[in-house]
DNA sequence: AAGTGGTCTAGACCACTAC
DNA sequence: TAGTGGTCTAGACCACTTC
């Protein structure tokens, strides 16, 4: 058994301390000059100590202000109840259900009709090159981005409709598509999760140890006919995802 | 706009190698040395751009041996698995051409009657301390560990049944639940996603950049009495997860 | 034995934040 | 301006894998 690492052992140490709460978020973490000068360590040693703990999400780092220990306040999605009928059929927003105490607001929107990109047309049961209506935004809480959502929806069912409009109007995308008689009966949410790409981490403010899900969601209409394909990726440090079924 | 560091720029340029396939799964990556040489910088710096790659879960470092662009081979895991896929588009995943289906074994079991831990209690119904059957394993496919799981269920129903030994008989857990009149007819899974302490991930045999999901799925017999508590953790980055519901 | 990754140092300079 | 984090170097030594 070789000895471990001293930056390993700092870590270790450091580590311990916050998940025993010794350290709780938000706390001020020794930095660099400290860890050299206890340790006996130089600079570089100090910072890879600091950079492990980083990585694993434990710890933010400020340049010119401190290390600090990262808070975790997850946002509540619970995937089953949120969609059910009656949350929807009513004027409601499909996200008052995740809201969890924290309102959430969105950025960035935008909307138009688009060729389909490949890899969604397939899903859609759309000829490669169809025209979709795509719905772009980013959710945020408290002012944080916390998801980027990209919807396709064919062009032939929400073309001309409030779907393609900046406003969707009480209830929302799917109760504009009950309109039209093709309201979502089945849902299908597949989910990765990865670490983001550098415009992922930038488009929600990561930092280095945060990863993110990927959520797809397919919504079928009666018949088995796909409407809507949604796109969403999720700062997963955040959120606490929840699904029911029964047995 | 100041300049970028080198060691970003040497990461953005592999990054784009990789993504955009220039560099396939299971590629040799350029090493060390040749990034120095390559670039003229010193080998910490080299190294920096690595770490960063690592970091994103998109190479793998072998010791000795070499520096290789990592692979996703994802499993899918079904939460609701029992309805038809020929309904609702066939099931069909973004992800489709990565899926794989290999089988899947056991190690490292482990059962046996505990106290119930503090945190699972209440989620069964149980006083602090009550007894539990726990049955805790690691999921293996092809040999490489993918999963780990724990689960409690209370000693009054579990207790001296099949499914406090190591076989729990055909059907498995829920079949003897069953039998005494406790099957599940309801089921909830929570999800939360991060990085990987240690221990999770040495006995996952993870890397730098592999972040882990936690599913607790709760188990509810009739009248939502809860009968089993699972708690997995999984190497994300390996997994396809899917669920389904209706409207 | 050669090649590759892993760790460490001592000192330098830069960039940002807080006071 | 002082303190904190961010980046870089040149060279050293170690550990592991491959042949």
């Amino acid at each position: 058994m070789p000895a471990p690492a001293p930056y390993r052992l700092i870590a270790d140490e450091l580590r311990t301390a916050i998940l025993t709460g010794r350290l709780k978020p938000g706390d001020r973490v020794p930095g660099e000059n400290t860890l050299m000068e206890q340790h006996g360590v130089a600079k570089e040693t100090a910072r890879r100590a600091l950079a492990t703990l980083a990585a694993e999400g434990l710890i933010e780092t400020r340049r010119g202000s401190g290390t600090f220990v990262k808070a975790f306040r997850p946002i509540r999605r619970r995937g089953t109840k949120r969609l059910a009928q009656s949350q929807w059929g009513e004027g409601r927003s499909i996200w008052e259900a995740d809201l969890d105490d924290r309102p959430m607001t969105t950025d960035r929107l935008e909307v138009g009709e688009v060729d389909c990109p490949p890899h969604v047309a397939p899903l859609l049961g759309l000829e490669p090159g169809a025209r979709v209506v795509m719905r772009n935004r980013r959710y945020l809480v408290d002012g944080e981005p916390v998801m980027l959502a990209v919807s396709y929806l064919p062009a032939a069912l929400a073309g001309g409709t409030r779907i393609a409009e900046a406003d969707t109007g009480p209830g929302g995308v799917y109760a504009r598509l009950a309109e039209v008689g093709a309201g979502p009966v089945w849902f299908r949410e597949e989910v990765r999760v990865r670490m983001p790409l550098p415009e992922e981490a930038e488009a929600l403010r990561l930092g280095p140890g945060s990863p993110v899900a990927l959520i797809v969601r397919h919504a079928y209409a009666e018949g088995g006919r796909p409407v809507e394909v949604n796109e969403m990726t999720l700062d997963a440090s955040r959120y606490l995802l929840e699904w029911e079924f029964p047995a």
